[in-house]
DNA sequence: TCTCTTAGTTTACCTTTCAAAGCAACCGAG
DNA sequence: CTCGGTTGCTTTGAAAGGTAAACTAAGAGA
C-alpha cells in the first residue's frame, strides 16, 4: 500500500509550492523572503518584539537578527527601542512604512490557502482542519512557540546514533 | 469562524517544523541542505538527471545548480556525464559515495512522518491522504513538475499593480 | 548556410546564515 | 557594594545559496 508514499509526496508539493510562492512574493513587495518574515512575527506580536524572540520564533541565530534588522532598519521599516524595563534588550518595532509594506504583501498562505479553503463544505474544513493539525502535531512533536533548541535536543537520539 | 486561522497555524507549523528539522538532518549527514535536496532529487529519478531538470524541479536558477553541482562534485558526491543522445546535455550522476551519503541520510519527512503515519489506523491514513492531497492541490494549483515560471505568472496581477 | 533556440557555464554581485569574540547590563552571593 | 556569572545584543569574518547577464556550444529549421 503506498498511502505513506502518496501523503509524503501530497506533504512536499505542499512545502514546495509555498516556498516557491513566498519567494515571488517577497520580491514582489520589495522585501527578501526572511527581512518578511521578522516583520510579519513582528506584526505577530502586537508590532514589537525582541531580537530574542525573534531568533527563536524563526530558528535562527541572534546574529542573523541582528543583520535583518539593521537592514530592516535601513529599508526605514523598523525601529529599534530600548526597553526601559532591561536596558539590555531593544524592542524591534515596526514603523508606519513597514505596516504598510505588511498590508500590501500579504502573507503567502494567506493569499493562496484561505480563499480555496473558505469556498469548501463546512464538513470538508471540519476534516481538513482535523487533519492539518493532527500532521503538525506529528511533525512538531513539541508545543509551537517552544525553542528551537529543543529540536536539535530531539534529534540528538537519531544524528548520533548514524 | 476560526477554522481558517486554525489551519493556517497548522500548515506555518508543519512548514516550520519541516524546515527547521531539513537544516539538522543535513548538517548532521555533513552536507548542506540545498545540496543534500539535489541528491534527493538525482536519486528520485533513478540516479542520473540533467541540471535543467533540477533548475526546474527546485525552482531555482540554472546558475544555481551549476553552483552546486561543481560543489557536489569536489565533494565526490556526484559526477558530470556527457549525454550522448544530445551533445548539450550533461547527466549528473550520483557516486557511491553519494548514495552511501543519502543512505545515511535519509529524507527529513521521510524519518519523522513516516514512522507516525505507519502507527494510525486504516482510516485514519485515508483521511490525512486525501486532506493532504487536496491541499497540496489548493497551493500547488499548476502540476507537479511544471515549471516555476507558471508561479510568477500567476503572480503578475498582483505584483505589477505595486 | 544563416539564424533561432536550448543547455550549461562563467562572472560579478547580493542576501542569509553562522560561530566566535566582545560589550554592556542585570543579578545573586558574599 | 562589588565580584563573578548570566543574559541580550552586536561585531567580525567567512561560508553558502541565490540571481542576472553575458558567453559558449550544440541542435534544428528553413
Amino acid at each position: 500500500m503506498d498511502r505513506t508514499d502518496d501523503s509524503l509526496i501530497a506533504l512536499r508539493r505542499i512545502l514546495r509550492a509555498t516556498e516557491l510562492y513566498e519567494r515571488d512574493l517577497a520580491s514582489a513587495a520589495g522585501v527578501t523572503p526572511a527581512k518578511l518574515r521578522v516583520m510579519q512575527i513582528v506584526q505577530m506580536k502586537g508590532g514589537t518584539t525582541t531580537p530574542k524572540a525573534l531568533a527563536t520564533q524563526m530558528g535562527v541565530s541572534q546574529a542573523t537578527i541582528t543583520g535583518l534588522v539593521d537592514k530592516l532598519v535601513k529599508d526605514g521599516m523598523v525601529k529599534r527601542a530600548q526597553s526601559s524595563m532591561d536596558r539590555r534588550q531593544i524592542n524591534v518595532v515596526l514603523s508606519e512604512k513597514g505596516e504598510a509594506t505588511l498590508d500590501r504583501a500579504p502573507d503567502a498562505l494567506q493569499q493562496r490557502f484561505v480563499r480555496e479553503f473558505e469556498r469548501l463544505e463546512d464538513w470538508e474544513q471540519a476534516q481538513l482542519l482535523s487533519s492539518l493539525e493532527r500532521v503538525a502535531a506529528m511533525l512538531d512533536a513539541r508545543d509551537i512557540d517552544a525553542s528551537p533548541v529543543l529540536t536539535v535536543g530531539a534529534l540528538d537520539h537519531d544524528k548520533r546514533a548514524n
